[in-house]
Order: C-alpha cells, then structure tokens, then sequence
DNA sequence: ACTGTTGGTCAACGCTTGTTGGCTAACGTA
DNA sequence: TACGTTAGCCAACAAGCGTTGACCAACAGT
C-alpha cells in the first residue's frame, strides 16, 4: 500500500496548480499516508514528524522540505475532499438515513475523518476544519430540508452531534456495542434521530 | 514509598479513607485543581506537569512527590465520583429525558468530563475510564428500562453515541449552535431521541 | 532544646521533539 | 560531456519535556 499519489492530480480545485509531475512524488504521497495513519491513530501530539518519516523510510528533514512544518503537514493531510453523494436526488423523508449511510461510508473507508477528530480535540485548527466539514456539507442539506430556513444552523449542529457521537464511540472510543452493529443496524437507528433533527417541529 | 498507604487502615481501601488530615492538603488540592483545568483544557500532552504547577503556584517536583508521576496525576484528577441521581424514581417514559439533563449538569458543573473525553482519545487508560463510567452508569439504566434486557448493551451504546456527541461538540468542538442551544432546549431536543434509544422496538 | 518528619525550592539529568543547513548522488537537459 | 536542478541523508541545534536528588525551613513530639 505504497501511495498511488500521481493519479490524485486529476484536476482537483484545492489549488489552481495543474499540478507539475515532480520527481518526488511518490515520496510525497508516502508521507502524506503514513502521516493520516499516525495521525489518526495517535493524534497530533503524539504523532512525532520522525515516526511518520519512518513510516514513508525516508528522513525527517524531507517532511519539513515538502511540507513546511508540522501544521502544514497536517493541513495537507487532511485536505482530502469528502464528497457528499446529490442529496437533492433523495426523497425528503429518507434524508436522515441517506445522511448516516454516507458518513458512516466515509468514516469506513478513509483514515481522515478518525485523524481529524481526533486531532481536533487537542489542536485549534484542527477543530476548526472538522467544523468547516460540517457547516459546509451538513448545513446546506438542513437549509433545504428543514420547515424553517432560520433553524437550519440548530438542526445541523444537532445532527452533527449525533454522527459525530457515533464516530466517536465507534471509531475512536471503540466502545463494544458500537463497534459491533453492522453499519446497516447503525443507519437503522441512526437515520430516524436525524431525520427528526431536520425535519420534525421544534419541540 | 512515600505514599499514604500504612495509614489507610482506617476502613475500606479505594475512597471514604477518613483521611487522615495532613498539612499539605491544600497544596494537594491546588494540584489536583490546575491539573483538571489544564487537562480538560488542553488534553493529556499539551497540559504540562510545568504548566500545572505554575498554575498551583508551586514547584513541578510537588507534582511528583504527591502524584508519582504524570499519569498518577492524571488518575487522581478524574477519581472524582459523578453520582448519578436514583433514575429508578423517574417514570418509564421519562428516562430518556432525566438521563440528558443529568449528564448535562455534570458537564456543566465539573470540568472532570470534558478532561476525561480529551484525554479519552488519546490516551488509552482516559478511554477505559470514559467506557466504564457510561458502562456504570447507563448500561443499568438500559437494563431496568429497554423491553428485552440483551438489547441492553446496544442501547445504552447508542445512548452514549448521543451524550458524547452532545458533549464533544458543545463543550469540546464547540460548535456555535451546539454552544447556543440552552441546557433546556437541549433536554428537549435530545431526550426523545435517547428516550427511543431505550425503550423502542429495534427497528 | 533537640531531633525527626514534613512541605517546599532549586538546579540539574537524560531524553525527545521540531527544525535547520550542509553534503552527496542521481537525474534532465543543452 | 558538462552542469544546474532535484531528491535524499546526516548530524546537529535549541527548546521543552518528565523526572530526580540535594538541600533548606518550618513544624511536632519528647
């Protein structure tokens, strides 16, 4: 599981850059894996710039070279983009569960959003990116779906508390009764609470 | 060695020591007091043992002569007992609303929590200790209440899955509606949902 | 008054961290 | 072939960490 990185340049918007093919990228793309696993698992303090160099087996000092500092390094680590499906396509009483299966989905198979909550308890901008995510992709499913416009921020931040939670006891906290539902049970019980968070009257 | 351990004779062993009054409680508390703040403000490694003394306006060596060392320090800080009131009073159909507002209040009022759920994530001992506080206190809950007592563990997880998620993005992440909401707005908006947690039919 | 215990400070230790700069070797042209 | 650019390693730096032990001051019991 070396980086397949080069193909990432598929035209993607973070920058304008149309990306050069450089030399090094296959260095690049190690140090970017091997910094989204360490990071994920053992948070940013505890993910030491040497380790992650040992990982990708090269030198610290490439880590710097490439990325700066570590704060860029993480910046660049998680500056993946979680593409939401087109919820508009989803009937409106079915928005919850759709909602749940596709953070669970990403959660699954992508180290960055275990990485990024976990770093976004200790450190500020990592906080502050976790937040980005969800206004952006929470808030405008909320603002379409829910009666009044002007609840749209409540409903968002309350939906996020719950698949957050979930991430949190499944993902980081591994508690066994959350580690042990299959993904299909989660949305089972998961999807009502945040259809009601969207749509149902304010209580 | 140093340790208050011959003079624990006194009766049971764990806590209701009658604590034998020594002339460095104070000091003692004054620790125990800026290490809480420091770890549910910065988590586990950000919160220094230098840092913590200064704040308690004493030598780091202090820490370690009472404490041993940082982990000890830590165990200490959250070996504060979070009561949780006699929910065998409340009414079958109002659990889920009482069992919000009291984690609610302990979060409120106590810094302890939002320490632990820090440090929880990074640090593999906060993470047990996080697990057997909602083991204690919810799975009980779920058992007495929830239709069939082997659904207990996955409903008192998905309850937790909810707390958490509360807790972590409004005292944590701290999300601006999340932040707004007010602790009666929160009861109502939560407590359905962890009302149907324990005492719906799985769906 | 003498003495052992306790509360506290100070200065240092060994180690790890992020970070830097100089060096070598391979590459891509011209 | 010659040469500038790039990729990479190595050794070191300063700072900060947890931790230790020597040392002093105040108290308590006899």
């Amino acid at each position: 599981m070396t980086e397949s990185a080069p193909d990432s340049a598929t035209g993607k918007a973070t920058e304008a850059a149309a990306a050069p093919p450089r030399r090094s990228d296959a260095t690049r793309g190690a140090i970017l894996a091997a910094a989204r696993e360490r990071f994920a698992a053992d948070g940013y303090e505890r993910a030491t710039i040497r380790a992650i160099a040992k990982d990708a087996r090269i030198d610290p000092s490439m880590v710097m070279r490439y990325y700066g500092n570590k704060e860029g390094l993480f910046a660049a680590a998680c500056s993946i983009d979680l593409r939401l499906p087109d919820l508009a396509a989803v009937p409106r009483e079915d928005v919850g569960r759709a909602l749940v299966t596709h953070f669970l989905d990403v959660w699954e198979n992508d180290g960055v959003l275990t990485a990024m909550l976990r770093v976004g308890i200790t450190n500020a901008a990592g906080a502050e990116r976790m937040q980005g995510i969800f206004r952006d992709q929470l808030l405008p499913v909320a603002r379409r779906v829910c009666p009044d416009p002007a609840d749209a921020p409540v409903r968002a931040g309350l939906c996020a508390s719950q698949i957050l939670g979930m991430a949190l006891t499944r993902y980081v906290l591994r508690f066994p009764p959350a580690v042990a539902l299959s993904g299909e049970e989660m949305a089972d019980w998961l999807g009502p609470t945040v259809q009601r968070y969207l749509t149902a009257e304010r209580p």
